[in-house]
DNA sequence: TGCACCTGTAATAAAATACTAACATATGCA
DNA sequence: TGCATATGTTAGTATTTTATTACAGGTGCA
């Protein structure tokens, strides 16, 4: 990972309001509407929040059918591990590409 | 580590320039001109990042005097492990205070 | 005295983020 | 038909962050 990539990774999660979204999702899938009433938030904010973490690949977005025939966006949160010490940093500025993962 | 203080010690380094700053700092204090010739970037301009850096722990600056007597102001990156994952994001949300390490 | 260094801050401008309000569209159901 | 639910976007505003410019002050030395 270069530095930009785990700049912008990390500028994903750096917000309590999208560490509060992550905190939601871990073990229960939620619908778009059902998430901002527990966040207390409006759907407009929730989705430019929803859409930087999708970005940064913390969590993803797929539609369900409700059993009454409803279109609902599912967002759930994806697993990862980030581990962060100078080196690490050292060796992200010290690099122009880095690894997938 | 609470929400707050996890939300803002990740922006402390959502950053490339501050990433920078440390990848220059591991390993060798510099003093505040030096590291903005290296980071080619005003001093005014480093001083907000290193305040910001040192406010989370990143860095640390102390003064010292040259060999010629001059006062400089060196600044250490310091020693940190950060790892996260969503179970810590969620542990970290659902608490109102957190150990200081 | 004047030049080359250094630390430190205040005022301001520019750019990026966060947020609000409003709208268009669709489904099911009484 | 009308109400309650849902998705999705746009336009505009407010706030925060980043960056520049311009100061004021200190030391050593030729």
């Amino acid at each position: 990972m270069n530095a930009e990539e785990l700049s912008s990774r990390l500028a994903a999660i750096a917000s309590t309001q999208r560490l509060g979204i992550i905190a939601q999702l871990v073990g229960e899938p939620l619908h778009v509407s059902e998430l901002a009433r527990r966040m207390e938030m409006s759907r407009a904010l929730l989705y430019m929040h929803l859409a930087k973490l999708e970005a940064a690949g913390f969590v993803t977005g797929h539609l369900e059918l409700s059993e009454d025939g409803k279109a609902l966006k599912f967002f759930t949160a994806v697993p990862f591990t980030i581990s962060i010490t100078p080196a690490v940093i050292a060796a992200a500025v010290n690099q122009q590409e880095g690894k997938t993962d």
